[in-house]
DNA sequence: AGCGTAAATGTTTTT
DNA sequence: CATTTACGCT
């Protein structure tokens, strides 16, 4: 860390940087918890009796030499009482790596008052103005770390009362006023802040303050003050920890929200989930099972380290794969903790990356604007690009390309450094770098760009690299074995040589191998962490019995796993019921029953589950739900900011932000159409290439109707330069026309038009949502998350209501009752994961679905079922043989009886009584064929199979087959041995 | 240019 | 089946 140049007080310049206040939460006249960000501290401070040495420091002999720690406060009166000790001190941030340049410095200092919970606990207390009194001082060197800024605290009514009473002079200021000034790229330094507050014309009262003699005085008896008791205490004990510290310093009298809230935080822990929370620093694997109680190990960890005393909120980072995951963590900590989460580094690891980027862009070569392109976006890119390129589309498709560029840089890699044997890959390789380049060009990265570029910032830029590691001495990681390669780098980088990475994962349940991620990477994380303590979590708290068996029974089948067994107190509970319907209306219709049942005898519908392998089988369940009046929701498949009207009003924003954006430029260019068609945009595209520009250049020098286009823009832009998000919104969909587009729909197309209008409402209100919820408001932000989490907030939540979802969406969830549906040869498992003969992944997906259940588990099957607009016939999927037939109850009567199940062999029998007296059978398009399309067969020489098709009759006739091990085949009935089974 | 209709084509899972 | 592409007409 940089010395704080200007201060004259080298060693307690330190200090200075980095006191947190976390006033939320605290309940009046109780004491609170403080945290120092450079040593990790915690101090506990009652309110009202916050005075020096109750403020002051960790002892010198703690491995902490020289940091004098962190202020404290509680509401009301004791952040007064916080206040003056910080302005005493000359107190205030340091927030290096938020900063992001010297334009965008007041945002920062605005957004990182409200991060750090400072002006949040103002905004209580002075609920109009928020004021702060920056004692600015910015130096801007070379070094990007160089850029230092203090700011002192809010300055309140009474804080002011203060400084007159004490002779201080200060400066007040409103943030507003300090960001507009910024805005119009003026540096932050002293001179401009005088020269800014000189031109106010004293509109309000301003106050000057500089550095006196006086106050550095004041300051130098203060720290005398402070280091004198500092010494009375250290000489009286040594401290082990800041609880003992505390201990000692309320001298027992003190109610210890500290030790009240450590051992609450531990009890009821079981005693491997115990070792794993208290593990000492050091890097560690925890295997834990499913339902074993593994987010609650992470959130429980952390809580403990910041208990402990062992390291801040701001001291830690924590990655998970899904906002989800990191919300539920985030509300789990604050339940557990009095501390305020905002600002915490806790999130995917898509987005800590974007803040990270963000923050940096400047050294990461990007834009400080720069957009996220999601992977339909992503598609678009590379299309136009290998348009562009003039590279075969049919020889080179497009998806393909995708799945090469993402899939290397998953791996880390750069254009530059993939190998290549063959012209093939060569010319993918030309495509790769062409479209970074593109990127670059166009100021937006995609998903995958997001980590790499964060990688290579923090692997080249030392400074940065160093910065980071010195501040997250813990690093704790979610659902580890779905990291892939560069992921565990960047954690690697992080980490560096002495931070202690926490990983809990389950390799049983990696189920994203097919985008990159890597099981191998948690004995990586043995081997070069060097952990020497394993901890299985193997108690499952989730599920009955046989559920449980049923599961182990199945991920048994697997090969290479690190071992492990769930097991758990309860009992066994119910058998799992086995369904299997003639089509997939009939498994709905199944479904719907049950659901009904249930639900008559109490099960809330959002304790039950419909879980699907693929998103498209939700359509019939839908159907068959809506029919019956059931709620429900449906998680994940097409995302609320993916849809077609809101990526076109996105796109408008994000061309007003970055006008680079080519993506965007070519999806609202036309639309709604104003004349400009196929040719005019290819001639502007020509255009662009020739002179080596974006579109937007070349769409400035064209004209006619581009001009209008281009004038749509740059109104839009200045009309909304000065509104908060949700006016811009509102502007922007009404002037760019998109909503006059939608209302002058009529006939056929008007209940859509009316559905899209609403959604753009809903728009609008997501932006006024985003702003209450979030400190940056800034449109750059909206956009972001945007891309970034599609949308997983959606109305309803609260009530009881169905989940429906794939399989991957359900992973980390539990509900009372799960049905897993679509339990299909070549459905689930999935026909390419058989044809790639990697069942693995798909047997770890049926166990993650199966230990969903709590309690009852249905598991359900079509004989046929209507896929892509074709009826498909399909077996039994394999993975339910690998259930112990003693842990099925088979609903559907006809298996019931069938003792041979197991041996593969069936006897023949007709569909009729499957299905007590009302089958619904595939009606046999060609009556004339013995064989009945559906039909299990087995063939002597390629086994079983389902009959799919026939032709002719007889022996003259044909028939195709589904074989499970040899795919679809024609055999001609006079030569193949068929027999029925 | 822009619209409408017909044909073709693709389809796992996701930040 | 749902979406994209191709083509032909105004």
């Amino acid at each position: 860390m940089p010395e704080h140049s200007k201060s004259s007080h080298a060693p307690f310049a330190r200090n200075i940087s980095g006191q947190i206040v976390d006033i939320e939460q605290v309940p009046r006249g109780d004491a609170c918890q403080c945290f120092c960000i450079q040593c990790g501290g915690a101090l506990l401070a009652r309110k009202g009796e916050i005075n020096a040495h109750h403020f002051s420091h960790k002892p010198a002999d703690s491995g902490n030499a020289g940091n004098l720690t962190g202020c404290v406060g509680a509401l009301e009166s004791a952040i007064h009482a916080a206040a003056k000790q910080l302005l005493e001190t000359e107190g205030g941030l340091y927030i290096p790596d938020l900063i992001r340049s010297k334009e965008d410095v007041s945002r920062t200092i605005a957004g990182s008052l409200v991060k750090f919970g400072i002006v949040e606990a103002e905004k209580t207390i002075f609920s109009e103005e928020k004021y702060i009194r920056p004692d600015v001082m910015a130096s801007i060197g070379d070094d990007p770390l160089a850029i230092e800024i203090v700011v002192a605290n809010p300055v309140g009514t009474d804080k002011r009362n203060f400084y007159k009473k004490n002779g201080i002079s200060c400066v007040e200021i409103d943030l507003r006023s300090l960001r507009d000034a910024f805005k119009h790229g003026e540096s932050l330094n002293w001179d401009g802040l005088r020269r800014l507050l000189l031109e106010d014309g004293g509109s309000k009262e301003w106050v000057f303050h500089s550095r006196s003699a006086e106050l550095d005085r004041q300051i130098d008896e203060e720290i005398e003050r402070i280091k004198a008791l500092e010494k009375t205490k250290v000489k009286e004990t040594s401290f082990s920890s800041g609880e003992a510290f505390i201990r000692q310093s309320f001298q027992g009298e003190m109610p210890l929200i500290i030790g009240k809230e450590q051992s609450g935080l531990l009890h009821g822990l079981n005693p491997e989930q115990r070792a794993a929370v208290e593990l000492p620093a050091q890097s560690a694997l925890i295997l834990a099972g499913a339902g074993s109680g593994k987010t609650r190990v992470l959130t429980t960890r952390i809580a403990y380290l910041i208990s402990n005393g062992q390291v801040s909120p701001h001291g830690l980072l924590a990655v998970t794969f899904t906002n989800k995951a990191a919300k539920e963590m985030v509300t789990r900590l604050s339940a557990m903790l009095p501390i305020n989460t905002r600002g915490m580094w806790i999130g995917t690891f898509h987005g800590l990356c974007n803040r990270m980027l963000r923050a940096h862009h400047r050294e990461a070569n990007l834009p400080q604007t720069f957009q996220i392109l999601d992977s339909g976006d992503q598609l678009s890119a590379i299309k136009r690009l290998m348009k562009a390129m003039n590279v075969d589309d049919e020889k080179y498709p497009p998806r393909e390309m995708q799945h090469f560029i993402s899939g290397n840089k998953e791996q880390g890699l750069r254009a530059h450094e993939v190998e290549a044997y063959d012209p093939y890959t060569r010319r993918k390789i030309e495509v790769f770098a062409e479209y970074d380049t593109q990127c670059q060009r166009e100021g937006v990265v995609d998903f995958s760009e997001l980590l790499l570029r964060c990688y290579e910032l923090l692997a080249r830029n030392q400074a940065l690299r160093e910065h980071y590691q010195e501040r997250f001495k813990h690093i704790l990681v979610d659902e580890f074995q779905d990291t892939n390669p560069l992921q565990y780098r960047w954690l690697k980088l992080l980490a560096g040589q002495s931070n202690a990475l926490f990983a809990v994962g389950d390799d049983d349940q990696s189920i994203y191998a097919f985008r990159g991620a890597n099981v191998g990477n948690m004995q990586e994380l043995l081997r070069d962490f060097h952990v020497e303590s394993v901890i299985k979590l193997e108690q499952n708290y989730r599920s009955h019995g046989n559920i449980l068996d049923a599961a182990n029974a199945l991920i048994a089948n697997n090969r290479e796993r690190l071992g492990k067994n769930l097991w758990t107190d309860a009992d066994k509970g119910e058998q799992i019921r086995v369904y299997e319907a003639g089509t997939d209306v009939d498994e709905a219709a199944f479904i719907v029953e049950e659901i009904k049942q249930l639900n008559r005898e109490g099960v809330h519908l959002t304790e039950m589950a419909l879980l699907y392998r693929s998103n498209a089988q939700s359509r019939v369940l839908e159907h068959a739900l809506v029919s019956a009046g059931l709620s429900y929701r449906v998680y994940g498949g097409l995302r609320f900011f993916e849809r077609q009207e809101i990526k076109h009003a996105l796109a408008y924003l994000r061309l007003m932000e970055n006008t680079d954006d080519d993506n965007a430029l070519l999806r609202i260019i036309n639309f709604p159409t104003r004349g400009i068609g196929a040719r005019s945009i290819e001639q502007l595209q020509e255009a662009a290439k020739q002179y080596n520009t974006t579109l937007w250049d070349a769409a400035a020098r064209a004209g006619g109707k581009i001009t209008a286009f281009v004038g749509i823009i740059e109104a839009l832009r200045s009309a909304t330069k000065d509104l908060p998000l949700p006016e811009i919104m509102e502007h922007v969909l009404e002037h760019s026309g998109l909503v006059p587009h939608y209302q002058n729909e009529t006939g056929a197309k008007k209940r859509e038009a009316q559905e899209r209008l609403e959604n753009l409402n809903e728009l609008i209100n997501s932006a006024t949502l985003f702003v209450h919820e979030n400190e940056d408001d800034s449109l750059t932000s909206f956009l972001t998350h945007a891309s970034l989490e599609s949308g997983e907030h959606q109305a309803g939540d609260s009530e009881d209501a169905l989940h429906l979802m794939t399989v991957h969406a359900a992973k980390g969830l539990e509900f009372h009752t799960v049905f897993i549906t679509g339990v299909e040869e070549g459905l689930f498992p999935h026909q390419n994961s058989i044809d790639n003969g990697d069942l693995d992944e798909e047997r770890r997906l049926m166990y993650v679905a199966i230990t969903r259940a709590r309690r009852r588990l249905y598991l359900t099957c079509a004989q046929s079922r209507m896929l892509h607009g074709k009826t498909n016939y399909s077996a039994v999927s394999s993975f339910l043989r690998e259930l112990p037939e003693a842990l099925l109850h088979w609903i559907t009567p006809r298996f019931t009886a069938r003792k041979t199940f197991d041996n593969g062999r069936r006897e023949t029998e007709s569909y009729v009584s499957a299905f007590g007296g009302t089958p619904s059978i595939p009606a046999p398009p060609s009556p004339k064929s013995t064989w009945r399309i559906g039909q299990a067969v087995f063939h002597q020489k390629f086994g079983e199979g389902v009959v799919t098709d026939s032709e002719g009759s007889g022996n003259e006739g044909r028939v195709q087959v589904n074989f499970k091990r040899a795919g679809s085949k024609w055999l001609a009935l006079e030569y193949a041995k068929l027999t029925p089974i």
